[in-house]
DNA sequence: CACTGGAAAATGCCGC
DNA sequence: GCGGCATTTTCCAGTG
């Protein structure tokens, strides 16, 4: 019983710590929104400003092979997505 | 009383019909995964298969001015995102 | 470049099941739309409606989540319940 | 270009606000799964913990939602529940 | 017509 | 390493 008891307690305290931390994580998942709608409010447009945080977060050279990949399965369409050089063959 | 019975009637029939719709919509997700699964069973990359679907949704004029805001946003914090002519000042 | 062919088929085969698919979900979507619209023209509250749907799709799911719930806590204490193997009988 | 130039140090400062708190997102993100980890070592079952987590988090939630559902009930019924109005009555 | 809320999709994580 | 699941994020319709 004094077993169970140990890992009762133990339990208790790992449920508690989790909660503590969920309850920061919402309060900062407020602060984010409340900086968009600011952003929205002084006339930003905030679809193209979630795109740009996301964009900076990128490997630089992973989003070109991300790019890069794109374009091919494009070409693979027949779409042609703008200034993908064909002359450059490998 | 009669009245409250057409109501319950026509209630239940609504939700059946609302229900049976739900039932397709899962059934068709479920292909759509099916064939991402097959997709990339066959070597393609899904992430990318996923944008090049979004992006033939995307009306083309639209699209062009989401990149245009995108790169004015880019330029307003010094990032180079390629060819937007520094020279053309406003 | 007969590779790159066979490949650039499956590709355009692939994209264009998809978008099938796409086009019925939103015929569903708009299917649903619709009885809701008449719902609403038949004198129902179309967010209560949705509460109610809501509601008799999660009843189901609590009690398979206990039933879950169960099997989780037998499984953390180390009772496998598994396939009820009737011939483990020590 | 002095009218550009505030605008480009709002969207900067406003980037670096959102950037800041999504470093605060990820450390607690990572504080929870160290916690996690540790429950782990110390032989807890982490996805019994989650639904434990879960449960106690969805339990209020349902006592709120019940009163939710009669408040919608009641609104569809044109009882108006709003600030208690004893006026009302009949 | 902007905003809130809910549905749908995408990403990341965990366990096998 | 992959599939499945949970979470998060994104999108869109309904509403005031």
């Amino acid at each position: 019983m004094t077993n169970a008891s140990v890992a009762d307690r133990q339990l208790a305290a790992l449920v508690e710590r989790i909660e503590r931390v969920e309850v920061d994580q919402k309060e900062l998942a407020n602060d984010k929104k409340e900086i968009y709608a600011e952003a929205k409010a002084n006339g930003f447009d905030t679809k193209t400003l979630r795109k740009l945080i996301a964009r900076r977060k990128k490997d630089p050279e992973e989003a070109q092979e991300e790019e890069a990949m794109l374009d091919l399965y494009m070409h693979a369409l027949g779409m042609v997505p703008g200034p993908t050089d064909e002359d450059d063959l490998v």
